[in-house]
DNA sequence: AAAAGAAGCAACCGCTTCATC
DNA sequence: TGATGAAGCGGTTGCTTCTTT
């Protein structure tokens, strides 16, 4: 007796989600939550497989999600954590809420992936492709060098005095990460092709990757380099974000960076944009939203279509 | 304007992990 | 402790859209 298939595969719909199937499948997870994800296509009223379900609402139909490009900050965190991860793209897109694995996956094979061959390092050890290369990374500026992960490394041993600076005033932030310390200590496989001389350098780089405070220096440095520009991108970057002064540095805080955008923020954006292709009545959220912000919601996405 | 090729992305498949009994 | 089922994950496929010729 082998194990009995997630569903029933007579009858079971498969292809592209219609906007009546994703209505369905939004009014019933709103409504009564996913307490069994094989029992929701069939109390939902869907000829779909649980498993198709679960994914659709968690790609594409989560009232968190964002839509558009990954910017330049967040291009650049998941090479740091493809670089220390590997091909774990559900642990990457845990630390880029708003984003699934997929969408990360997706953009990593048509953008990155190119992006990093382009620059002569390969996508899957992080390391330069030969040796001309990684001549040529001498040379580049610093700037060149923030925007590669061999180099972001690098860069993480001269800040090491600001960093325990900040820790020290930062509390608790480094337990946060520690399942990225426990994973960049063995599987990262940029840290598997490092000589043994460069381990000590490693395991201060993982400490300092760890530290969210210290990543958000880097982030913020970087966000100076390359703004985010695009208009969809707009929508959550919009709001600036708040800071803390510890003596003369300044860090940002995550929660208010358009990176992390707040469920708010979500809602209001990508989220309507379902909303505009159903007609929010029909989810039965009338009662969510008062007239001001769903009107201020709804403008915003109209000013953005509008700039397309 | 049409065809061909490339790129992007949503969705599927099958394996793994985890929880429960 | 092993069997079972549900959910999660990563690789892959295939459709749609865009770009080039």
């Amino acid at each position: 007796m082998g194990r009995q298939p997630c569903c029933d595969k007579l009858g079971v719909k498969k292809g592209p989600w219609t906007a009546e199937e994703d209505k369905k499948l939004i009014n019933f997870i709103l409504t009564n939550g996913h307490c069994c994800w094989r029992a929701v296509p069939k109390l939902a009223g869907l000829r779909r497989c649980g498993k198709s379900c679960r994914l659709r609402w968690t790609n594409y139909l989560r009232p968190d999600l964002k839509r558009g490009l990954l910017t330049e900050a967040e291009e650049q965190l998941v090479i740091d954590l493809h670089a220390r991860l590997g091909n774990r793209w559900s642990k990457i897109a845990s630390r880029l809420p708003g984003r699934t694995d997929n969408e990360i996956k997706n953009h990593w094979n048509t953008h990155i992936k190119k992006k990093l061959l382009k620059m002569g390092i390969d996508p899957v050890t992080h390391e330069p492709l030969n040796k001309d290369d990684q001549a040529s990374n001498m040379t580049e500026t610093p700037q060149d060098h923030a925007n590669n992960t061999t180099s972001t490394t690098k860069n993480l041993t001269t800040q090491t005095e600001n960093h325990n600076h900040l820790s020290q005033e930062s509390s608790g932030s480094t337990t946060a990460n520690s399942e990225l310390a426990e994973n960049s200590s063995s599987s990262s496989p940029a840290a598997e092709n490092s000589s043994s001389g460069d381990e000590s350098a490693l395991l201060l780089a993982d400490t300092l990757c760890n530290d969210e405070s210290f990543m958000n220096n880097l982030w913020e440095d970087n966000s100076k380099l390359s703004p985010p520009e695009l208009v969809g991108d707009s929508l959550w970057n919009s709001c600036p974000p708040s800071s803390t002064t510890y003596g003369d540095q300044k860090v940002v805080n995550y929660d208010d960076m358009g990176i992390l955008p707040s469920l708010e923020d979500n809602c209001s954006s990508s989220w309507l944009l379902d909303c505009q292709d159903f007609g929010i009545q029909d989810f039965g959220f009338d009662n969510c939203f008062d007239d001001f912000e769903l009107n201020k919601a709804l403008s915003t996405i109209e000013m953005g279509q509008n700039l397309h």
